[in-house]
DNA sequence: AGCACGCCGACT
DNA sequence: GTCGGCGTGCTC
């Protein structure tokens, strides 16, 4: 028997497959998806390589085909489905085979990280110190320290707290019997302390829900296996209606994989799925080592795990029954994968769901224009959530504030006069106010006075960010430089700070209202583990009046006393050169609104901005997807734009500038070459070469070339050739080339 | 990715 | 004349 063999260098040289002989000793341990140690190459050094087939013939000269030198130990032997996958997505989005095959296949990588653990209390302050001095009194000294220490905070390191207070596992666990204390690894998802375990029993759906969840059931019990689409608007309940559906398939004896994206995969929402669930939910999440990750799909394989929640790359959980996929808030950016292979988790999710004759569910309050078009199309079932679960909350009152009439009016300040008031009003009745800005850092740029030059990256095309208003940051390369006395350029003394970022917003807030209490969430106050979860808890439980953030906290957290959200200025997303701008606008604001008046009181939203007639702001003010949908098409359809046409990026970058406009020209004239030959290729619109949106990043310049067309295989066609055409240029080595199926 | 083969400049 | 620069090509 001879092996196809992929080995694991992500180089296009070797990015074919290898056929080896199989040991007598190893006939029935390889298969295909087994990890295998391998010779390779002159110095016959060990490898590691995936078989991808296997063969009773050889089709190489045999008297040189070698040997498969052994198994990688412990080495999961994903089904051939998951290698199906990997070539159709080498195929679809153009990547090396290796790179694909490591997307999808889950690799055990060195030795599992060390895990940080906590013992958290679980009394409230008052009975811990009860309990401490009870401690006292039985001579419980080791407990007694213990105690004391956890009076002033929650939680404490595991392992300090074993040397420093020269604990022993004898002290700890009758605690952890008692439930005085839990012990907690950092990867709290993973076995989140639930002590009374689960409840089964299904939440009351009102009568919208449960008939999507019936039709859901009886369709699937036909045999139907299909793409739906739920679009519910913000706050009607999608997340019950997930449940009743996974709860259904379940009973059939399969499995669900939930896609959530990172950002909203917090431990709220993760509990809810415990709640329900129990012990057969596993969660992943990007912040797990490898090995942990690889852990989770193990207990997956093995049958422990049922449902599997995490982001895009949970898609590839190895489940032997795989029943159902959803993706609750389809339309998120995150699910189209940065790195090569560039798979969007919406597509591969329904290629995976056919291979395994399973439903995908996609939800979400703003369809991508891709999949609200199909489903209107009928390629996907349409449901509808048009009533808020929560029979008192009310959809909040939305406004929209020109600020060019406040600036007529003499306000230059960022806070429109009915903002402030409107502000004002919740501190007296002592509500709660989120502020949002679209854009982290947004023009927090350092520039002079005299010559009017900004600050620059020296290695990319952007503006340094001002951090904490001495230190200048590059959000793109990480470049970091101390503020600079005088402007680099000109020498004048008189160089400031700029603009608006959420730092300034925050001071700002300060100033104008002293006795508020401000909470501010982006990069810099996240960036700490946790951070993120542990702002949106405080102020859930009151802790602030104010939080400030960008889009990040518009995701994952309900927060019942906001009754007012403002945008401060709506059209930064406006103006960036992606032709999904207006949807991402209308898709932020629209999420943003969803935040006021989740509880029973009664919310607002006030967008502030300069283009108050915009179709983006004027929909997401009236809450009308339909008529933002409406129009946004007919914008993609004049402009050739998905989802009406296709559209095929090529990107390339190099050191050097002339190598890369050398580059770029060739393979336009590659394209048009190619053309020829193809009887439907005159339509295809090509655009550019142009430079990308920042043209040097990290000293490596950019360019991009776009290609549309209506139909998916001309470009997929386009796209092989040139691949193939640029590997034989002369440029090869010289200017790096990525595709991007848009 | 690595390693061998191979064809031209400054050394014993 | 040889040692070694890394350019090109192959690895089942």
């Amino acid at each position: 028997m001879y092996a196809s063999i992929i080995i694991d260098i992500s180089h296009e040289k070797v990015d074919k497959t290898f056929q080896y002989r199989i040991p007598k000793e190893l006939e029935d341990q390889v298969k295909v998806g087994t990890q295998v140690q391998i010779p390779f190459g002159t110095g016959n050094h060990i490898r590691k390589g995936y078989v991808v087939g296997l063969s009773g013939t050889a089709e190489f000269d045999i008297g040189r085909i070698k040997d498969i030198a052994g198994i990688v130990a412990h080495s999961i032997t994903a089904e051939s489905r998951l290698i199906q996958a990997a070539w159709w997505m080498k195929e679809r989005y153009g990547s090396t085979m290796n790179q694909a095959l490591k997307t999808v296949l889950p690799v055990k990588q060195k030795v599992k990280q060390k895990e940080i653990r906590w013992i958290r209390r679980l009394l409230s302050e008052d009975e811990t110190k009860k309990a401490a001095e009870e401690a006292g009194k039985k001579h419980y000294q080791a407990r007694q320290r213990l105690l004391l220490a956890l009076c002033g905070r929650e939680e404490i390191p595991y392992e300090k707290a074993m040397t420093h207070m020269n604990l022993s596992a004898s002290t700890i666990k009758p605690m952890v019997e008692q439930g005085m204390i839990a012990l907690e690894s950092e990867t709290v998802f993973r076995n989140p302390a639930i002590g009374d375990g689960f409840h089964p029993r299904a939440v009351a759906l009102n009568e919208e829900q449960a008939g999507i969840a019936a039709d859901f059931a009886a369709r699937y019990d036909a045999g139907i296996r299909e793409t739906a689409l739920i679009h519910g608007i913000t706050g009607s309940g999608k997340t019950e209606v997930y449940m009743e559906m996974i709860s259904h398939v379940l009973e059939k004896g399969r499995q669900v994989i939930v896609l959530i994206p990172e950002i909203a995969l917090t431990y709220q929402t993760v509990l809810r799925f415990y709640r329900r669930f129990g012990k057969q939910v596993s969660v992943i999440n990007s912040r797990m080592s490898a090995g942990e990750r690889y852990d989770q799909f193990l207990r997956a394989k093995n049958g422990e795990v049922r449902v599997m929640i995490g982001p895009r790359s949970a898609l590839f959980t190895p489940f032997s029954s795989l029943g159902l996929i959803i993706i609750d808030e389809e339309h998120e950016t995150a699910y189209k994968s940065e790195i090569s292979p560039r798979y969007h988790a919406r597509e591969t999710a329904i290629y995976l769901a056919e291979a395994a004759e399973a439903s995908v569910v996609l939800g979400s309050a703003t369809p991508s224009l891709e999949a609200y078009s199909r489903a209107l199309k009928g390629e996907y079932r349409l449901y509808r959530l048009l009533k808020r679960a929560r029979p008192d909350s009310r959809i909040a009152r939305v406004q929209v504030i020109d600020l060019r009439e406040e600036l007529k009016n003499g306000n230059k300040s960022i806070f429109s006069r009915r903002l402030q008031r409107a502000m004002e009003e919740r501190l007296e009745k002592g509500e709660q106010t989120m502020l949002f800005m679209n854009r982290r850092g947004y023009a927090s740029f350092v520039s002079c006075r005299s010559c009017g030059e900004a600050v620059r990256c020296p290695h990319c095309d952007v503006t340094l960010t001002l951090h904490f208003g001495q230190k200048l940051v590059c959000h793109y390369c990480g470049y970091e430089t101390r503020l600079p006395e005088t402007c680099p350029s000109c020498r004048s003394p008189y160089i400031a700070g700029f603009g608006t970022g959420t730092q300034k917003i925050e001071e700002l807030t300060k100033k104008m209202f002293p006795a508020a209490r401000v909470l501010r969430m982006d990069m810099d106050t996240t960036s700490k583990k946790g951070g993120h979860e542990k702002i949106l808890t405080a102020f859930a439980q009151g802790q602030a009046d104010i939080l400030i953030g960008t889009q990040m906290i518009v995701k994952g957290h309900d927060f019942p006393k906001v009754t007012l959200a403002g945008v401060l200025a709506a059209d930064l997303s406006l103006y960036t050169s992606d032709f999904r701008c207006g949807e991402r606008t209308f898709q932020l604001l629209t999420q943003a609104a969803g935040r006021a008046g989740r509880g029973k009181l009664p919310g607002e939203v006030l967008i502030q901005t300069y283009n108050p007639e915009h179709y983006s702001i004027v929909c997401a003010a009236s809450q009308d997807y339909e008529s933002f949908y409406r129009q946004e098409m007919v914008y993609r359809e004049v402009l050739h734009y998905p989802p009406s046409w296709e559209l095929l990026a090529v990107m390339a970058s190099s050191a050097s500038e002339e190598e890369l406009a050398k580059a770029m020209e060739d393979l336009k004239r590659q394209v048009f070459k190619a053309l020829e030959g193809l009887p439907e290729g005159e339509n295809v619109q090509v655009i550019g070469p142009a430079q990308a949106t920042i043209y040097k990043v990290n000293d490596i310049y950019r360019k991009i070339l776009y290609l549309k067309h209506e139909n998916y295989d001309i470009l997929i066609k386009l796209k092989n050739h040139m691949d193939q055409e640029s590997r034989q240029a002369v440029w090869h080595h010289h200017v790096a080339i990525q595709f991007d199926l848009a």
